[in-house]
DNA sequence: CGCTTGACCGGAA
DNA sequence: ATTCCGGCCAAGC
């Protein structure tokens, strides 16, 4: 058994797990590549330096070979912004459908439509990573 | 098979 | 807010 083959193997692993997950997204919410690579575990045998490095683009990788019922359109760079290629504009004309809202420099308020994940409880019965609570900020 | 480009991100100027 | 860079992968010529 070639090392090889494993890998094909985890690839699309990988492409069926950010596939699953950006099918959860909600109609009117958007979500980040990088948000979705989180969720997903460092695959056996790859450097995790590594895996945090470009599972994001991985990501990209996966949406750009997305069957047809992945709303592709709601998976957005982490500026908030659509990522500039062919078939921008288009995605910016669903999002807008979808009444999200861009500000004056093209960009979506994350505060406001970001997706807050699938949930810890959904991320474990599927053996994903649980993201960090965020801190609560005692001093407010 | 080698070379180039890319739906990314975080950190540094 | 802008630009550049390292990361050294994946897909398309």
């Amino acid at each position: 058994m070639s090392d090889l083959e494993l890998r094909d193997e985890q690839r699309d692993d990988f492409y069926q797990t950010v596939w699953m997950i950006a099918r959860m997204i909600p109609k009117g919410a958007v979500c980040t590549y990088g948000q979705i690579a989180g969720y997903i575990p460092c695959p056996q045998g790859i450097d995790p330096d590594d895996y945090k490095a470009y599972r994001a683009r991985w990501v990209g990788s996966a949406m750009a070979a997305s069957p047809g019922d992945v709303p592709w359109q709601r998976v957005i760079n982490s500026q908030g912004k659509i990522s500039i290629r062919d078939g921008a504009a288009r995605q910016q004309a669903l999002l807008k459908a979808e009444e999200i809202f861009f500000d004056e420099w093209q960009r979506i308020d994350l505060k406001k439509f970001g997706w807050n994940g699938p949930g810890s409880e959904w991320l474990r019965e599927h053996h994903l990573v649980v993201p960090d609570e965020p801190e609560q900020l005692s001093f407010l």
